[in-house]
DNA sequence: TTGTACCTAACAAACGTTAGGTTTGCTTCT
DNA sequence: AGAAGCAAACCTAACGTTTGTTAGGTACAA
């Protein structure tokens, strides 16, 4: 089945959760080596730096995010439809994996200079994938937006906002909650 | 005109400002008291711990956001005003006090447990309202929304986003971001 | 003279990081 | 098969620095 996962994985998700927990600059070596089942200094053998361990959390998510978004756009053929995917998406992937995105999100400033410019790149490209729908829907299905990137900010933003406070035991699905989500975009709140 | 600030303030700006930088662990008080004009341990004249430093900053900030919005609604006649009336507030008070707003969005985490308790219930406190607002315009104007709650997050998370992103030197103004947002929750994307 | 506002210097603890040694499992040679 | 060699994975103990915080003092205005 699945292969055991890697020391070095192991850390990178510990890292993850630790890091949502208190911030990087409060997140400890110690602690992370002790939640990974090693001790402080075998973290080194791993990686280079607590930096290090921030970068390719961040890396392997926003690259994770532009090929699994990419893979499902394939399927969908009209602007309508890849939006909706889209927002299917991102609320699924923000919140299957909300330490991942939640670091990726939020720990940008903690990035050393060539780490940041790396990790924003890829976070442009991401928003560039959608931002084209955006266009597409606006010239192809006449959708009623102004300026594209306004709207793309408002979609990420409010449904990466959905890992902070969904709750899988709760009354509502990721389904439900992605569709409700999708509607306000597509109609907005008053009645037709 | 305006009173000479008290250092007491002037501390709270500047740490707004470098908690934002940093985040809360990653600041430390020898740099807040060198930005603030004093030295080290005379931070502790003014506030008995950094965590007191983190909570004033959080619930000055959540009481004023609750005063002005309620302020501001009181104009507004119909649940379609005050929906509007709300994201422009959200809006603008977010790109113009954006050090306060990101500090009280996102350091929930690093509120000791009392702290914590007394922030969270005022932002309830401030979701309510905005949650009434749907309920009336669900009842009144028939608006299509299910969960009330649900989209009083996506209003906020939208809105709040803002700030992460808003230029005051690019070519558009806050009241046409708000006017594009307002729109969009509205409205909606596609065209009717 | 009394209290507010501040300074200086130090404390103990916690931090990221490093050096050097030990264990373990695999490969290679005889 | 068994010994020898080796690199990867990990441990231990320490380093220098930074951290929040405190104690005790000084300057000054009411």
């Amino acid at each position: 089945m699945s292969e055991p996962i890697s020391r070095r994985a192991l850390i990178l998700q510990e890292a993850a959760h630790l890091f949502r927990e208190k911030g990087y600059p409060g997140a400890n070596l110690r602690e992370l080596a002790r939640r990974s089942g090693i001790q402080g200094g075998s973290i080194y053998h791993h990686f280079a730096s607590k930096q290090e361990i921030l970068f390719q959390l961040m890396d392997n998510t926003m690259s994770d995010m532009i090929e699994r978004l990419s893979e499902r756009l394939i399927d969908s053929q009209t602007p309508y439809e890849k939006l909706r995917t889209t927002v299917y998406f991102h609320i699924e992937y923000h919140v299957t994996g909300p330490d991942q995105t939640y670091i990726t999100d939020d720990e940008l400033r903690n990035l050393e200079p060539e780490n940041y410019l790396r990790v924003v790149a890829k976070r442009d490209r991401y928003q560039k994938i959608i931002e084209e729908i955006m266009l597409a829907g606006k010239t192809e299905e006449g959708w009623r937006l102004a300026e594209p990137k306004l709207y793309t900010r408002a979609l990420i933003k409010m449904c990466a906002g959905v890992a902070t406070w969904f709750n899988p035991d709760g009354d509502m699905s990721i389904t439900q909650v992605a569709e409700a989500y999708a509607d306000l975009l597509c109609n907005g709140l008053l009645p037709r």
